[in-house]
DNA sequence: CAATGCATGTAATAGGTTACATGATTTC
DNA sequence: GAAATCATGTAACCTATTACATGCATTG
C-alpha cells in the first residue's frame, strides 16, 4: 500500500475523465498536463498496471481487429483516492529553469551577449505563448481545465512582458554608458 | 569528454563566484538559485571532482584545524566552459506543479472544496513572496544575481494575485448559484 | 557544556526519459 | 502505396533526493 505519486495521479484522474488507452492518456498529456506535469510511455504503461493491481483502475482487453488494446476504467475505490489527493494539503513545486541559471551568471558576459540572452529568452516565452492559444481546449470556459489552459496562457504571457520590460531596461542602461565619454567599452581606437 | 549538466554548471558558476567549498556552495545555491536550480550533497560532492577530473577546476585541501576541507577555484578552461554554455542556445525548461494537478482536476470536487484548494494555494505563494522578500539579496541592484531575485518575487507576487483573482471569480459564481432559486445543491431538506 | 555551524562523503532509492522493438489500421 | 495514427511495451540510462555516517570548531 505504497502511496501514489503525482504522476499515478494524473493518469488516474485522466481515466476518471474518461481516457480509456495509454496511448490515449499520452496524447492528452501532451497538450494540457504536459507544461506543469508531463508523461511519458515509459512511466504510463507499468504505471496502469500498478494502478491495476492496487485496485484503482480495472483494464480490460479490447483489441481492434488483430490490434491488442487494453482499456481502463476507474473503480470506486480509484474514485476514493483520487478525491482524497485533491483535498490533501501540501503539493509538490518543482522548477528547472535553466534560462534563469544563465541570467543568475550573466555578469560574465559583455553587455551585448547579456542582451541577446534576454532576448532570445524574450522571444521563446512568445513562441509558448503562441502555442498555448493554438491547443485552446475545446471545453466549456467555466471547467477547471479550462482554468489551468487559461493560467498557462497568463503565465506565459508575463513572462514574455517580464523578459521584454527587462530588455528595455538593459537597452537603456547601454545606450547610458555607450554616450557617456571616458568609456573604455570599445575595441576600436 | 561528456558535456555538462546543468547542475555541474551551477557549480561552476559559483566557484567562478567565488564558492569555495561544497559546503558553501550548498548555502549558497540554498538561498539564490534554489528555486528554480536546487543542488543537493549528493549531487555537489560527486560533481566537484567530476569538474576537477575534467580540468574545469581545480582542488586543493586546506584543512580549518583537524576538520578536513577542500577548496577550488575555476581553471581557465572552466572559465570558457562557463561562457560557452552562456552564449549557447536553448536552455532546458521543465515545470512540476502538483498544485496545478490538482486544480486541473478539481471539478471532481464541490465548489467549497475546489475553493479552499485555490484558497491555499494563493497563500501559498504570499508565503513564498514573504520568504523571497526575507532573503533580499545584500549585492547590487544592477548585478543579474539581483535581477534574478527580482524575477523571483515578481513571478511569486503574480501567482499569489492570479489565484486571489481566480478566488473571487469562485466566491461570485458560487454566490450567485446560491441566490438563485430551484437549485438542489444542498443536502438538508 | 549544549547547540549550532562547518565540513565531507556514500548507498539506497526514486523518478523519469530515451531509444528501441513491433505491428495493424486509417487516411491521403 | 506511402504516411500518419493507433497501440503496447521494455531495457538502459541518467539525474537527483534522502538518509545515513562522521566529527571538529565556535558561540551562547
Amino acid at each position: 500500500m505504497s502511496s501514489l505519486t503525482p504522476t499515478a495521479r494524473v493518469i488516474l484522474g485522466l481515466v476518471k475523465a474518461g481516457a480509456e488507452t495509454g496511448y490515449e492518456i499520452k496524447s492528452i498529456t501532451d497538450v494540457s498536463t504536459r507544461f506543469f506535469w508531463g508523461a511519458s510511455y515509459g512511466q504510463i504503461y507499468p504505471e496502469l498496471r500498478r494502478l491495476e493491481a492496487a485496485g484503482l483502475v480495472e483494464g480490460e482487453d479490447q483489441p481492434r481487429g488483430a490490434v491488442r488494446r487494453r482499456v481502463y476504467r476507474i473503480t470506486p475505490k480509484g474514485e476514493g483516492a483520487l478525491r482524497q489527493w485533491l483535498v490533501e494539503e501540501g503539493s509538490l513545486y518543482d522548477l528547472r529553469d535553466e534560462g534563469l541559471l544563465k541570467l543568475f551568471f550573466s555578469d560574465e558576459l559583455d553587455e551585448g551577449d547579456a542582451l541577446e540572452l534576454v532576448r532570445r529568452r524574450r522571444a521563446w516565452f512568445e513562441g509558448v505563448v503562441a502555442h498555448f492559444n493554438s491547443i485552446r481546449p475545446p471545453i466549456s470556459e467555466e471547467s477547471s481545465m479550462f482554468e489551468v489552459w487559461r493560467y498557462g496562457v497568463a503565465l506565459m504571457t508575463w513572462n514574455a512582458d517580464w523578459f521584454a520590460e527587462l530588455e528595455r531596461r538593459l537597452s537603456r542602461r547601454r545606450r547610458g554608458r555607450a554616450s557617456r565619454p571616458g568609456e573604455n567599452r570599445d575595441r576600436s581606437p
